[in-house]
DNA sequence: CTGGATCCATTGGGATACTG
DNA sequence: CAGTATCCCAATGGATCCAG
């Protein structure tokens, strides 16, 4: 059985760790999901704004920038006054969506088991 | 079609986020996964810690006590001395690793393309 | 061996004001 | 409308020392 523990596939480069680290900038997956529910996988970016509610303009953009540095979205902006950017799902991004979605959908499905725990991050208790 | 753009399911306490909260402490989705590699889902701390490279005995001790109030693992603590303390997991804690995992393999399926970004947390920048 | 308590550096991320 | 630049706070999480 090889003492298959994984116990060698933890390294801070390790791909589940890289994975992980997607979720680190909150808003990433929301994005994604975001893009994901349009029907051309595109949307501009005030839609993104107001599908988001919470987020701040700062993070929106910041957020955008490095997934599309990563490879997650495109950015196509026309140059036209005022300006109009759309932000597209790459096939990158397509693949990921999936497995996402499916985390979403099982907190759907959990809710309930969810809302039994307080609405901080794992149970944090403050202070 | 419903104008289906789920654009009413983003609060903040909607159970989506609630599952990316569960992200939030970092080492929660690898300590489960650690626990579920073993074939009775449980371990002790020092395995735990020793599985985690990486992990400090804080966020270690922190996280299973948030995953602990949170439902996903429980604690049996043996009044020995020494302590042996082991944590298992729970019924929800096992239905939870399966979209862990299924994110993870995704992410070694993905191996090459996360490669190609940086090591940062989405591709952040720093400074 | 397990875990609690501090101290503290880092940084995610919000508010706001400004540029094209 | 889209994006940048500061300012600033809260919280993650590492290092240590202490205690059953």
């Amino acid at each position: 059985m090889t003492t298959s523990t994984a116990e060698d596939e933890w390294r801070e480069d390790c791909a589940p760790r890289r994975v992980l680290d997607l979720f680190a900038t909150k808003w990433t997956s929301m994005i994604l999901h975001t893009l994901d529910a349009r029907h051309d996988g595109a949307a501009r970016t005030g839609v993104l704004q107001r599908s988001l509610p919470g987020i701040s303009k700062k993070m929106l953009t910041q957020t955008l920038r490095d997934m599309e540095a990563s490879g997650f979205v495109s950015r196509h902006a026309r140059g036209t006054i005022p300006p109009a950017v759309e932000y597209r799902l790459t096939p990158l991004g397509q693949r990921f969506v999936e497995p996402v979605e499916l985390l979403y959908g099982w907190g759907r499905d959990n809710a309930d088991a969810l809302d039994q725990m307080g609405a901080r991050p794992t149970a944090r208790r403050r202070g």
